[in-house]
DNA sequence: TCTGGGGTCCTAGGACCC
DNA sequence: TCTGGGGTCCTAGGACCC
């Protein structure tokens, strides 16, 4: 065990931020049940909710045997679906590091994925395993470590500074406990970063994947952090990084030698005075360890784009569908909300969205249908839609500060006549979408 | 070969109030 | 009657992240 000579002494100790990332997760709880497919390409995605496939198939295939889910590390590797011929909408979660050699990465269209890797096998995602798994790993880590904060089912930061053993070795001690006793509870790898700060840590974690320490310190900014592409500073994305290229800016070195105010000026006042910042390696955040949620929202991609007109049944079915899942995961985490809302992705993928604040909270499946159905008769409905979505903001928890807050009815006299209120067309098109 | 689903935060204009 | 500024809330869109 870790001696305790650098417990908590004063506040002056270094600040040691660390950025844990579970290598491949998804793919990774995968292999967890079917180890047979160790080091093959395996793509994870398809995103739809479905039974396990794979049983099913086995099922039919072998009527006669029993498939337990504890038999199944003796499926042959045949057996598995591959991404060849795939056709659907799905996108990659993730994929194994054998599929990344031929191109894969997550968020890439599997379409597109069964060029490059016809034979990699496709596995659904099993979201109830991961969130196990998820569990698992983070609670393993706060009996370490207490300070941490939650980026996502496969990321946390974690405060090391006070931590015993947190400031040997610029943290890579506490780094390797942590590998070590999450490989012994969940059987799966990560990768830790340890630096000064969030912004740094969480580049570090990238430096040596899979299953890898990087331990960066204050003087190391110039060699490790500014030859590094702007873009993997956690915040810019595609469109500030085209910018910034624009400028002749790829670096996060060439960014430090811009001035503060350049920056402010084609970057605007926050944004740019913030990439001021980063380029430095500076960042004061804290590791949070509470966060109240903002929103919930359901959504749905069609199989196939749908419009208003030609298949409005199918339509108002998902529409309600979606209401009745958002106000459970409302109700089953103890929510109330007061913003209701709609999205639309059209087929040419340009989004809308419409939304509507009550004067008082709710979590009724029946009022958030209603409410987003108005919402609906907002936007355009004579184009083909992809995508549909239902969303409720301005979230209270009932009972957490001692206040109740006002819960929505229905007015009790009638809504006013028809002619009185704006319409559009979609009001005559669409009936049943009414609320 | 078009691009999932769940989120957060920021910006900007307009309403409304003081 | 006209002209203000500040603060807050609402709404729509968009960038970004996991």
């Amino acid at each position: 065990m870790l001696d305790r000579v650098d417990a908590p002494s004063d506040q002056t100790l270094p600040r040691r931020i660390a950025h844990l990332d579970m290598d491949a997760f998804f793919a990774s709880v995968e292999l967890l049940r079917y180890p047979q497919l160790k080091g093959l390409p395996v793509v994870i995605g398809g995103g739809r909710r479905r039974e396990d496939d794979l049983l099913l198939r086995l099922r039919e295939a072998y009527p006669d045997r029993e498939w337990a889910t504890d038999s199944l590390d003796h499926i042959p590797v045949d057996f598995f679906p591959r991404l060849a011929g795939y056709t659907g909408r799905g996108v990659a979660t993730t994929a194994t590091y054998a599929a990344r050699q031929f191109g894969v990465g997550s968020a890439m269209g599997l379409m597109k994925a069964a060029k490059l890797c016809p034979q990699a096998i496709l596995l659904p995602v099993d979201f109830d395993e991961v969130k196990r798994i998820s569990r698992l790993f983070k609670s393993t880590i706060r009996e370490i470590a207490p300070v941490v904060e939650d980026r996502g089912v496969d990321e946390v930061y974690i405060d090391f500074t006070h931590v015993p053993g947190g400031q040997r070795e610029g943290g890579r001690v506490l780094a390797r406990l942590i590998q070590k006793s999450i490989f012994q509870a969940t059987g799966l790898t990560c990768s830790i970063g340890v630096a000064p700060n969030k912004l740094i840590a969480k580049m570090a974690s990238e430096f040596n994947k899979p299953n890898g320490i990087s331990i960066v310190q204050p003087g190391d900014l110039q060699a490790l952090i500014w030859p590094l592409p702007c873009r993997k500073i956690n915040g810019v994305g595609p469109k500030a990084d085209e910018k910034l290229q624009g400028h002749g800016i790829h670096t996060i070195g060439e960014l430090a030698q811009r001035e503060r105010g350049w920056l402010v000026e084609h970057f605007g006042k926050s944004y740019g005075a913030w990439l001021h910042e980063v380029s430095w390696g500076r960042d004061e955040r804290v590791v949070q360890t509470e966060s109240e949620p903002v929103s919930m929202s359901r959504e749905t991609t069609f199989e196939r784009d749908l419009h208003a007109v030609r298949d409005r049944a199918e339509l108002g079915a998902i529409f309600t569908r979606l209401c009745q899942q958002v106000a459970a995961d409302l109700s089953n985490k103890g929510y109330l909300g007061k913003t209701i809302g709609i999205k639309l992705r059209y087929d040419n993928f340009q989004s809308v969205t419409r939304d509507v604040t009550l004067d008082s909270f709710t979590a009724d499946p029946a009022t958030i249908r209603r409410q987003a159905g108005l919402c609906l008769k907002r936007v355009d409905l004579s184009r083909r839609i992809r995508l549909l979505g239902v969303r409720v903001g301005k979230l209270v928890k009932p009972g957490t500060d001692g206040s109740v807050p006002q819960v929505y009815s229905e007015p009790a006299s009638p809504p006013p006549p028809r002619d009185k209120i704006r319409h559009d067309r979609n009001d005559l098109l669409f009936p049943e979408l009414d609320g």
